[in-house]
DNA sequence: CTGTATGCAAAAGCTTTGCAAACGT
DNA sequence: ACGTTTGCAAAGCTTTTGCATACAG
């Protein structure tokens, strides 16, 4: 799971240092299944002597260059997930955010099409699928 | 462009009514082509004599009625877009955030799929394609 | 009448920023 | 040495909340 030598690469590449500070966040992020807020991220790091100033200042660093990527939830609140190298989409669950990732989508079909009709170029989409996970859709029948 | 009575019905759905000021709100966010931040919105509709606390109350209880749906932009600013009845998403430009709707998407099959390898039972999904509109593609030969 | 909705203004939170010190190359 | 990074604490915003008033059914 030290895909370390891949950040300090790409940061690098930008004349920046993979610091202590900045290898916690993106562990923070990359170690947990569901996305996490600014806020919480913060929080939590803070534990790790990482102070919120810079908790911020990472992850818009890693956010700039596609490692995290934030994402609205249906209450409209952000939060960041690690972007692994490669085209991965999430299947999150609606009860406890809990994600699997999947690959096949087979929108590049659908891609060329919608160009087609729009006059875009399309660069690329996000897609995620949302439903129950194992042991949240039991309470489907109890509650509500 | 009045699917007020739409509207008007979903909230009696929870004992709501549709006031002037969440018609401004959806209005607002309904005639534009391109998501907004709820500051923004609060700041244009002031205007309209609204304040800023009943706008980020409206923006709340239509965004639960799934009337507004909040975004993620890259930069991690949420901007919240009006939905339209029926299953739509939408194509935005990468450059001047507007966008446009599509329907076909032909994902029910990848649904069934993921359901079966991940023993997740799949409700929906969220899929947005980016890239540039016919106006901003050109910027893109110049700058960068 | 009763419960819902609004506006105001204050309170609360989150996020950003300036600056000096620490760090890596 | 030099430019980058950090932590602290203050400043700046956005967003939320309490409460009294207005409104709709």
């Amino acid at each position: 799971m030290d895909d370390f030598s891949f950040l300090k690469a790409r940061l690098h590449g930008l004349g920046l240092r993979l610091t202590p500070q900045r290898e916690a966040v993106w562990r923070y992020f990359a170690g947990v299944d569901r996305g996490r807020a600014l806020s919480e991220a913060a929080g939590a790091l803070a534990a790790e002597s990482t102070s919120p100033a810079t908790v911020y200042r990472a992850v818009k660093t890693l956010s700039s260059l596609g490692l995290l990527r934030p994402r609205a939830g249906e209450d409209g609140e952000v939060r960041y997930v690690a972007v692994r190298p490669g085209h991965v989409h999430l299947l999150r669950c609606t009860g406890c955010d809990r994600a699997v990732e999947f690959h096949e989508c087979g929108l590049d079909v659908l891609e060329k099409l919608v160009e087609a009709k729009s006059g875009f170029s399309v660069q690329g989409h996000h897609l995620e699928l949302y439903g129950r996970c194992p042991d949240c859709a039991p309470f489907d029948k109890i509650s509500q």
